[in-house]
RNA sequence: GACCCCUUCAUCUAGUGGCCAAGGAUGCCAUCUUUUCAAGGUGGACACAGAGGUUCAAAUCCUCUAGGGGUCGCCA
């Protein structure tokens, strides 16, 4: 089973989506099953609606999921994990407050120390603990040897006991903490390989070690994708708009070229432009590349345009408030000259409006809105300009120039020659 | 600072000891085409981070140096 766990705590941006994707195809190449699990144990971060929104952008990327679970549901199962680890004196109460840990980090970065947390409460007897009032944590002990594991993008990594710390399972409210109930959820799903971002790289040990105490013995595999990098080298974060999914939306981006690119984006693939369905045959995390990789805007847009020929005309018509092949032909002529939806709906949208006549060509424009109002319907560009010359004696730059203002709203363009087949059926509305 | 990871054109990459005077794609520049802007065709500039080894032979193997990234929460 493959899992996309995503916290309802922010937009959702091209990291998660990535990921979102990568297991989805894994699922589908393994015929496993593909949950979606909300992290949502931090009630203070939770954002209302954002797990609705998070679910209807993997619609929007075709991501098929079997269930959706949310992580809070859990919470009994959890607490009754860490009472058997404090049972089983694998983990400990910590009656530190956040204040004093705080001090103690502080001083250690002063000392320029790695912080370690001081272990002081492991120490405490039955005795001390009862008969403590304070609220407290739940630490679980730091392993005695190093834990190591197979990464298929990084390799074998190693973590030492001290690099994992005694680190805290359940928080004084007594919910657990992200580590603990990841790990346990991950056992209970019987994830078989749990691929997510290379900023989960230091979890991973945590993780493993919980399991290992629980006494889970099967082995889950981990793939960490390499962080997606801003035009500056640094990891995009919010403030870098293109990590928005909704924001590339916006710009007039769509689905299939974002999958695309992401997808493409520091790997090995067979071909440039391709579908999520085609990736399903050939793709391999194996052949994802170790290092970060930079987003690329003008790459996108690349895929993009490609993605829009590719596109059924009907489908993209309704982008342009349509819903006629046509309209998606004539959106695809405009490919030459933007390669979003966003850049293109102007031009199809500067053709159905009303024309200005007042400019140098006002004049000719007048004379040949005259003549197609009386015009009958031609098959052939030729045959239209053929009986428009004759009508109105306009040629050369005279007859171009007007005309392609009066059809498109534009003095430059496609030419009109490649527009006039998906013009025609609508000329009387767009010289009116 | 500690731990982990990375390093081929501006960007994403091909390349796993000879086929590489390093290939493709995007972007950029030029040119052709053209009533126009572009797209398209053609051509061009641009890279093995550096230094030492190993070897008949190194982008490919080893060492060091430099640079870059990630993480260090009772966030996920």
């Amino acid at each position: 089973m493959l899992r996309f766990a995503p916290s309802p705590t922010g937009d959702m941006h091209i990291g998660n989506l990535r990921v979102a994707i990568f297991n989805y195809i894994i699922a589908k190449q393994r015929n496993e099953r593909y949950i979606v699990r909300i992290e949502d144990t931090d009630k203070e971060r939770n954002i209302e609606g954002k797990d609705r929104e998070i679910l209807e952008i993997l619609n929007l990327f075709g991501l098929e999921y079997d269930e959706v679970y949310y992580q809070s549901h859990n919470l009994t199962i959890h607490q009754h994990m860490a009472i058997k680890m404090l049972e089983e004196r694998k983990a400990f109460a910590c009656f530190c407050s956040a204040e004093e840990l705080e001090a103690e980090r502080e001083t250690a970065k002063e000392s320029k120390r790695a912080y370690r947390y001081s272990g002081k409460c492991e120490l405490l007897s039955d005795e001390d603990v009862l008969t403590n009032e304070k609220p407290f944590t739940i630490r679980l002990k730091k392993p005695v040897s190093a834990i190591e594991f197979d990464d298929i993008i990084k390799g074998r990594l190693s973590f030492a006991p001290d690099d994992i710390d005694s680190f805290v399972i359940m928080r004084a409210d007594k919910t657990p903490t992200y580590n603990f109930a990841c790990a346990i959820d991950d056992m209970i799903h019987d994830i078989s390989l749990v691929i997510r971002g290379e900023d989960h790289v230091s979890n991973t040990p945590k993780q493993i070690h919980i399991r290992k105490l629980l006494g889970y013995d099967k082995d889950i595999d981990y793939a960490h994708l390499p962080v997606i990098l801003n035009e500056e080298g640094k990891k995009m974060s919010k403030r870098d708009s293109a990590s928005s999914v909704r924001w590339l939306f916006e710009e007039g981006f769509i689905p299939e070229a974002i999958a695309n690119y992401l997808i493409l984006l520091g790997n090995k693939t067979p071909k440039e432009i391709f579908t999520l369905d085609e990736a399903i045959e050939w793709f391999r995390l194996e052949n994802v590349s170790k290092a970060a990789a930079k987003f690329d805007l003008d790459k996108l847009r690349f895929i993009n345009r490609e993605h829009m020929k590719l596109m059924d005309s009907k489908d993209l018509s309704r982008a342009f408030g349509f819903a006629d092949a046509a309209i998606g032909d004539l959106a695809k002529c405009f490919l030459e000259e933007g390669s979003t939806i966003k850049e293109i709906k102007p031009k199809i949208e500067a053709i159905f409006s009303a024309k200005s006549f007042d400019n140098e060509w006002g004049e000719q424009m007048k004379i040949l809105q005259d003549a197609i109002k009386r015009a009958p319907g031609f098959d052939s560009f030729d045959e239209f300009k053929k009986y428009l010359t004759q009508q109105t004696g306009l040629k050369g730059k005279n007859f171009f120039k007007p005309l392609r203002l009066l059809l498109t709203g534009t003095d430059h363009g496609p030419e009109l020659s490649h527009l006039y087949p998906y013009l025609k059926s609508y000329l009387l509305e767009i010289v009116k």
